[in-house]
DNA sequence: CGGATTTAATTGCGTGCGCAAATAATAACT
DNA sequence: AGTTATTATTTGCGCACGCAATTAAATCCG
């Protein structure tokens, strides 16, 4: 729901890219995409919450589950979680205080903090994560036949080179 | 970005729907969507905010302009952007404030507010309106081949049937 | 009709996050 | 080496939002 309304504007050049407005089908996505992403995103939260915590919370587990010696430097995290340095400061102060994840020093580079899984954090991550692939499953992958999975994963790819592209036009 | 690391979980029962875990196919539409979602809503409101609007603000202001008299009785707005009431209470604040939308008693129902578009909100929304289809384009549809708009429509409407019926159980 | 329930909107309050400034440590340059 | 610039993190501050309580009006029902 991006768009004016239909009637008001000129779209007399709506057939192909670069074009003014949206031709029928690119209106189909861009609506769909406005209108479902929000739910879907509070589909996922409220089931999580559910569960104790939040996807925000949950997805620090995650990474840091991922990485080799379950630890990272908070800048590289930051980057992942696609958040601002002060709000995973603050998002880390919240797992620090149920023992989820610690804070260290990093012994190469005295500016960075690493931040930790616990064994705590570790095994709250093992006892939510089917539940979650659960609500996953339910609310967005078994909703798909294998080819929509396929164009989907296609899809994202495409975009998110663009925006990575746009982010680091060097590379 | 959502599941604990690989090696550490049982994924033995991966091959169908329902099951625990994520298979291949299933985990890089999962990936690429908790990857680049964020990146694209960031993309889309840093270009929106350049040109002097948030993303909901416009939002609320597109609603308006499709509604037949320019004026939304509060409670459907708050649904159609997703918005607790309070929320949207404290956007049309803002937007009343610029100028771009008034506040009105609707004459049938004395508890309902009506949100109008005034003709300055709508020559903003005129003004800002083909910039943003163009960052729209920019960053996603033009992205697309006419295929994998049809599957986004496809999968979208899907999830969001989903996800509404589980609202209404109703209907 | 008249009391009880539902619905609409607003306000108080707490939370999460981004921006900018502050601090500290490393890297880069002369 | 010493000065400057860059990078990493934290804190102050403000904003946007959701929840719960409040107020007000409409609807339901006995």
């Amino acid at each position: 729901m991006e768009a004016p309304a239909a009637s008001d504007l000129d779209r007399s050049e709506t057939r192909q890219h670069g074009a003014l407005w949206l031709d029928e089908r690119e209106m189909r996505a861009w609506r769909g995409y406005i209108e479902t992403m929000p739910e879907l995103q509070n589909a996922l939260e409220a089931d999580l919450v559910a569960l104790g915590l939040s996807v925000g919370d949950y997805q620090v587990l995650v990474y840091l589950s991922e990485s080799d010696d379950q630890r990272m430097r908070m800048c590289d995290l930051a980057d992942r979680l696609h958040l601002s340095p002060s709000g995973l400061t603050r998002r880390l102060d919240g797992l620090v205080s149920i023992g989820a994840v610690g804070r260290e020093q990093s012994p190469e580079d005295r500016r960075v903090t690493l931040a930790v899984l616990t064994p705590q954090g570790w095994e709250l991550l093992q006892r939510i994560a089917p539940e979650h692939v659960h609500s996953v499953r339910r609310h967005f992958i078994d909703l798909l036949t294998p080819e929509q999975l396929d164009v989907m994963g296609d899809v994202f790819d495409v975009l998110h080179h663009h925006l990575h592209t746009l982010k680091h036009p060097a590379s």
